[in-house]
DNA sequence: CTAGTATTCAATTTATCAATTGAACACAAG
DNA sequence: CTTGTGTTCAATTGATAAATTGAATACTAG
């Protein structure tokens, strides 16, 4: 009984957070909190359709955290009152926190050499099996010719951009380069990450996979 | 590109406010306000499973409101930092402002809180000064431990009777707990009264003292 | 009254999230 | 090394939310 009162008391304060947690909202709010627009000015402003835009008002209507009055054919929004404001802020201080701190911590791993977990050539050779990863080779276009690993496509830190560009979501990245003391893959994944990639470097280079006995390509063909 | 920062703030902003739009982490944040806890613990008094109580701890991990650390085969979350803090008492003030729904279920379980008249920390700061009360923590012992007013003893429910017998007559007992919405000190203000002694609550708990900077104590020393 | 405009409603599709399960991992004690 | 315990991972299922579309209400101006 007790339990059940807590249980329902943070539902209700879940509600209101919920209605906090779509940037579309936030976005309205923040327009609201300068002052008081119609359906018409924030669906154009936020460039949302005119029906999403006002389900959005509409739920965060229904949490009391803004209010509408109709005047003639326009429905004008503002925010209820000064604690709407003072939770925006104090969230909004949270989260431009936490976002620097984001921000540090991923530099701070980016610049630890050993934090990028490399991955062994057995590791690989299965994720390749499952084709379950993308695999880069960042060596200059020669090289790549001369001979990869099988499966690999030739991507350079010149080309990467365009790589990341057009890299489908979701899936992870492997970078290899010369071997284990080339910098090339550390960079490649470094920018990798910094664009939201999941993405390992392999712990050796093209010459130690193809010692191995592992599948090979040229730009003539498999071996 | 201006519009791109918006955004993302937006939707960092977001991700935060997502993360504290569930009940059950309001609740295990809300464990967490008072202490530092192990999965263990709050899988136990959430009533979560330690999957599913894990899970939701690591959400709040990657949006930084908590942070973890390992002991032993333990991992004991705890709140990130005060500006966390902070912005739960916010939304609170602001769920309790804007759903009635909340004040019906006070009043409803809560039974006539305002015949309570709950102290407020400043009356209770200038009371402590005058030596003129004995505040009473009625949390459990480790909450006590890990923090609490200054000047406080604690007194479980569990040790009310024991209390009440060896209380010097004539001074009055404040009592508080974890907060406005919790209902340990609303119980034992009612069984001092019942006793005769006369007996508020304080109206917020231990997170809001701590937050307006007033003096508290641990059982390691002041702070 | 009619036509035009602003807003909302209702229904659908798509995406995202919560809870569950069983297994995997990490550490400690025996 | 083995066993037990605490925590996390991964995969699945069921629930909830977002965006889109087209139609339905208001209201105003003419």
């Amino acid at each position: 009984m007790m339990a059940d009162f807590k249980h329902l008391l943070y539902s209700q304060f879940a509600k209101i957070a919920k209605a906090l947690a779509q940037a579309h909202r936030l976005e309205l709010l923040d327009y609201l909190a300068q002052r008081e627009h119609s359906v018409e000015s924030l669906a154009k402003v936020s460039g949302l359709s005119y029906a999403n835009c006002s389900q959005h008002l509409q739920q965060l209507k229904a949490v009391g955290l803004v209010t509408s009055r109709k005047r003639g054919q326009h429905v004008f929004y503002r925010i209820a009152h000064d604690l709407v404001l003072e939770s925006l802020e104090s969230l909004s201080k949270l989260a431009r926190h936490n976002l620097a701190e984001v921000d540090r911590l991923i530099d701070q791993h980016l610049n630890a050499r050993d934090s990028l977990e490399p991955l062994s050539s057995e590791e690989l050779a299965t994720r390749l099996k499952e084709d379950s990863v993308t695999l880069i080779d960042v060596r200059p276009a020669d090289e790549y010719g001369a001979g990869h690993i099988a499966g690999a496509i030739n991507v350079t830190l010149e080309q990467l951009a365009d790589f990341i560009a057009q890299h489908q979501a979701g899936k992870e990245v492997i970078a290899y380069c010369r071997g284990p003391y080339c910098v090339l893959s550390y960079e490649a994944v470094q920018r990798l990450r910094a664009q939201g990639i999941a993405s390992h470097r392999l712990a050796d280079g093209y010459p130690e996979w193809y010692l191995a006995g592992l599948p090979v390509e040229t730009d003539q063909g498999e071996r």
